[in-house]
DNA sequence: GCCGTTTTCGGCCCGACTGTTTTCAGTCG
């Protein structure tokens, strides 16, 4: 998990940024890139790890802003960033005001351009790129692999038969995986499974997911296992024999790397004492950033915190049974493993201003979002009706294609009235759980709903999606979704963003207006669960909170397994600080249809 | 390069593992 040095650490796929494609899209992930491409570079010159960190902890900082980049650059703002000083507030300001940034072209210069994607070859950092560079020429990953074969790497110092080999190996791993992140939606049953079996080793007394898994990035580039056994050995077996394993990437005392045979995923396995487990469970939670202030506020209090537990200055050894005494030991609330990304966390922890009430799975009372066999959905209604009961939901709510969704077997409004027959039988034939009445309406070119307000009026739910013509500009469609938030009828904004990962970027739309007018408007805001979509994401759920917008978590369900997407969706509502009373299907039934009735 | 109610200079998280060495450098998380 903990991003360090190397940059298939931080699972980036790298993009070289030219100018002129900043001029298009200098956004915060542009700006972001632009940092960790220097850093990189400067590795490369060989210039001090502190201020390669300095633009490290840069990028993160700027890619995890909550608010927009252009205004704190217009008011001068940046330098009140905490790891934002006068340096990287000048780049960043040149970047982002005229689309370039001359440091950034003066150290390209110096280098030819394949050298920074070696680095995201395995084992393979600055230094040893720096050497192959300056022994052998080699500057981009194919004059690495004819040296490698040709025998030439081996005869430099440090390098031998085995390094070849191992880089030969990387590369092709490299080839295949494009060092691209995983859906967390792929990658968390892979992980859950594993875990079972690693908590079934002998000997395990507590294990647990960690990293980016377990903090449910909407991406994730490894899996973590963090277990506590008195003896290692078979827990670290267990992971190396578990089914499913290519290859056994590494093994020592305590820790076990493989290689997955599904999608060339690597897992991290390590095993402690359990009078450690604690610690060490967070320390490989990350986030990097967040772990690295409780070290510094550790440090302030005399007690120095590492994976392997909490020491005084003098020696001694703290006990931490959990982390909630962790986060005790430093005067902090606790912090969610969702929470943990040094976006304002620590500080209100620190000042007991983190919301107790988080929203969990288990408040979730109904699940909003799903389709059936009548549109394109794969179950029918009665058997996605069993599935939500037997996940303990008290409603569903079906929401099929609206006649605009023509290549969705979206419903005309005829089909309606034998749908709401078939619903009502099913309601009264299955007891404990209760269909709703609703559409997934189409908003279509100009704001306007698929269906006639005489039919919306008829329903129970009603959620306005953009499913065509993503290609218009940032005017029309804030526009477009405007005039779909002052109608009367919407009630739920269905993914706003429409982004899908990681193919389809978010259509242009200014989210802080959408937002605004939902507030006003009173029209509850989608987070969808769907692992492709996460739409909005936690970034925007935190400002929909701040804004006092109505949520709620759907499963944008297709088939009846998807019905376990509501828990991608709180996860992400968690991430954005949501509490359980900012989520409307939290409620009981009756209380959910009035509250998306009562619109302001 | 950033930061500061110990500091405007001197710190900055740090241990495990591998492959190369024969005591360590590089990489990773």
């Amino acid at each position: 998990m903990q991003a360090g040095l190397h940059p298939c650490s931080q699972g980036i796929t790298f993009a070289p940024v030219t100018p002129d494609v900043i001029t298009s899209t200098v956004d915060k992930a542009a700006v972001a890139q632009v940092l960790r491409d220097i850093a990189l570079l400067l590795q490369l010159d060989g210039e001090s790890g502190y201020r390669v960190r300095a633009y490290e902890m840069g990028a993160d900082r700027i890619a995890g802003l909550p608010q927009e980049l252009g205004p704190l650059v217009a008011e001068g703002r940046l330098e009140s960033l905490p790891g934002i000083g006068p340096a990287l507030a000048e780049k960043i300001s040149e970047l982002v005001t005229t689309g370039r940034l001359g440091y950034l072209e003066e150290l390209k210069a110096k280098f030819p351009p394949g050298l920074l994607e070696l680095m995201k070859l395995p084992d393979i950092g600055p230094k040893k790129v720096a050497t192959l560079w300056r022994e052998l020429q080699v500057g981009s990953v194919d004059d690495l692999e004819r040296a490698c074969r040709e025998g030439r790497v081996r005869q430099l110092r440090g390098f031998g038969e085995k390094s070849e080999a191992k880089m030969l190996e990387g590369i092709a791993v490299y080839r295949r995986a494009r060092g691209e992140r995983k859906l967390l939606g792929d990658v968390l049953p892979v992980a859950e499974a594993l875990l079972e079996h690693v908590k079934a080793s002998p000997g395990v007394v507590r294990a647990s997911l960690g990293g980016s898994v377990r903090r449910r990035a909407e991406t994730v580039a490894d899996v973590d296992i963090i277990a506590s056994a008195k003896d290692a050995a078979p827990v670290l077996d267990a992971l190396a024999n578990a089914p499913g394993v290519a290859a056994v990437l590494g093994k020592g005392g305590s820790k076990c790397s493989v290689r997955m045979t599904a999608g060339d995923l690597q897992v991290d396995l390590r095993v402690l004492p359990d009078e450690d487990y604690a610690t060490a469970l967070h320390h490989f939670t990350g986030s990097k950033a967040h772990h690295i202030r409780l070290r510094n506020l550790g440090h302030e209090r005399g007690l120095k915190i590492s994976e392997w537990g909490v020491q005084r200055d003098d020696g001694t050894k703290v006990p931490v049974t959990d982390e909630a005494a962790l986060y005790a030991l430093l005067d902090m609330q606790y912090v969610p493993p969702e929470l943990r990304e040094d976006n304002g966390e620590v500080e209100a922890a620190r000042e007991r201003r983190l919301p107790e009430d988080l929203v969990t799975l288990e408040d979730v009372q109904g699940a909003v979002h799903a389709h059936s066999t009548w549109s394109d959905g794969k179950n029918s209604l009665e058997e996605m009706a069993l599935a939500a009961r037997a996940l303990g939901l008290k409603y569903l709510t079906v929401t099929e294609h609206s006649q605009a969704a023509i290549y969705a077997g979206g419903l005309k409004v005829e089909d309606l009235q034998r749908q709401w027959e078939e619903i009502d039988r099913i309601n009264a034939a299955v007891p404990g759980v209760r269909l709703l009445k609703g559409i997934e309406v189409d908003i279509l070119e100009t704001g306007a709903l698929d269906y006639p307000d005489s039919v919306l009026e008829q329903l129970e739910v009603v959620i306005g999606s953009i499913h065509v013509r993503h290609g218009m500009d940032e005017d029309q469609m804030t526009r477009r979704l405007l005039n779909a938030l002052d109608n009367p009828c919407l009630q739920i904004l269905g993914h706003p963003t429409g982004r899908l990962l990681p193919s389809r970027e978010p259509y242009p739309v200014r989210m802080e207006e959408i937002l605004e007018r939902a507030a006003e408007r009173g029209v509850a805001v989608e987070v969808n669960g769907k692992p492709a979509r996460l739409d909005i994401k936690s970034e925007y759920v935190r400002q929909a909170v701040q804004r006092g917008v109505r949520l709620v978590v759907s499963c944008d369900a297709h088939r009846q397994e998807d019905l376990r997407n509501l828990a991608f969706a709180v996860a992400t509502a968690r991430r954005g600080w949501a509490r359980k009373r900012d989520i409307l299907n939290t409620l009981p039934a009756d209380s959910f249809v009035a509250a998306l009735r009562a619109r302001r």
